[in-house]
DNA sequence: TCCAAACGGATAAATTCGCTTCGTTTGAGG
DNA sequence: CCTCAAACGAAGCGAATTTATCCGTTTGGA
């Protein structure tokens, strides 16, 4: 058997770390956050971080595919409430609270895996089923498609207020910004109900999004074996 | 009287040119825009932004003057319309398509002068009776603040999905784009119409966002006399 | 008591940024 | 058709960042 961890707790630890750490800069500083600032914010060491991952581009693919098993889970969770109002709800609440924002500016500057790309297609099969179910139980608009959600998501979980304080360490402040974005989101989400007057121009093509998935430049990197 | 301006014309030309290309830059790049870029997009030498702005930070200073007049402008037109509802959405409206989200990312990261400030407080009061307005009307729902509405502008200002294809340009795909943004608005600004359940939470402080423009760090800056 | 595994931080190498300097182009007055 | 000041574009400079590596130190199970 043997000498195999030494310090297997306090490596799997920072591991989350730099993942949290990581979620959290790209939030305030966009994507051209630092490797510096990220083991910085995690409280480790530079090497900790480039001796789990061979490059940012490898970390930042990690946390992405992470984020979509978080989606892909907060879709679950939505089903299986029996309210198809409430799932749908809680669904895009739980988006954008873990998000925060964090992958849209990612988008486009870092490769995408087939591992991403399938659970991208699964997270977005889930969400159709959200949808349709709210729709056929008529608590959601006819003419709101699952892209109007996923881009009503991705714009709310962005919010400039918050990174700003974030930014400025004005703890004092971040959460009464985050209580009125709480009300923001309730505001969007009452203009998804039924009763409003139809929506203009066309559905977006779900194309949109999927492309930023989908794309895939070079042959898919693979993650290493961990754990 | 003498010779004054012998290309004077193009000079007025370039100084436009800059500011647009600044707004958009700002929006696409974040706060970290550098002057190169900003000078390649407006399609003029570095040395043509550095003639009038004596530095980066005054151009974006002078950049956040002319919106905060853009703001001002699209509400005094507001108030100008009839229907009370009407005004405010396209008050609404203009300001998520001008700011574009450029002012956002710029928050804290420049001194904010007097006169900033002034047209600040200036926006902020005739915004107010925008929604008085629309609240003695009956037009709004009643428990929608000012501060709701501002948030709801600066979160739908800035869109990661169209700055995303802006990077990349993909010139084909953001019409597309900014099309189901505009859904994505009328979706907020339905939930913004009377007839919904109380927002939970109170209603946010207007110190949350005067803030960002009330803090002046340093004696004010101004701008040399132009034209 | 070992010693492999994990650690942190200084550091190398390359890039980026704000800004200046300088030689060239432009176009109205004479 | 010259003249020349005003405006121009872009190469270049030093300072500051950034990614990634190297190496001496700490840790904790066998």
């Amino acid at each position: 058997m043997a000498r195999k961890a030494p310090r297997h707790a306090e490596a799997e630890r920072n591991d989350h770390a730099l993942l949290e750490a990581a979620k959290k800069v790209l939030a305030v500083d966009g994507a051209h956050a630092s490797v510096a600032t990220i083991a910085a914010r995690a409280g480790v060491g530079i090497a900790s971080l480039y001796r789990r991952y061979r490059s940012k581009d490898e970390l930042f693919q990690h946390l992405c595919a992470l984020s979509l098993d978080q989606w892909i889970r907060a879709a679950e969770r939505g089903l299986q409430h029996d309210d198809p109002w409430e799932g749908l709800a809680h669904y895009i609440d739980a988006c954008i609270e873990f998000s925060g924002g964090a992958l849209g500016p990612l988008a486009g500057t870092i490769a995408v895996t087939d591992e991403m790309a399938a659970k991208f297609t699964r997270s977005e099969e889930l969400m159709r089923d959200l949808v349709a179910r709210a729709h056929a139980a008529g608590v959601l608009r006819p003419d709101a498609t699952a892209m109007d959600i996923s881009l009503l998501i991705e714009q709310l979980g962005k919010s400039p207020l918050i990174e700003q304080l974030d930014r400025q360490d004005r703890t004092d402040l971040i959460d009464a910004a985050r209580n009125a974005r709480k009300r923001t989101i309730a505001i969007a989400l009452d203009g998804l109900r039924p009763g409003h007057p139809q929506l203009s121009g066309t559905a977006p093509s779900p194309a949109l999004l999927a492309e930023r998935w989908e794309h895939a430049p070079r042959g898919s990197t693979r993650l290493p074996e961990r754990s």
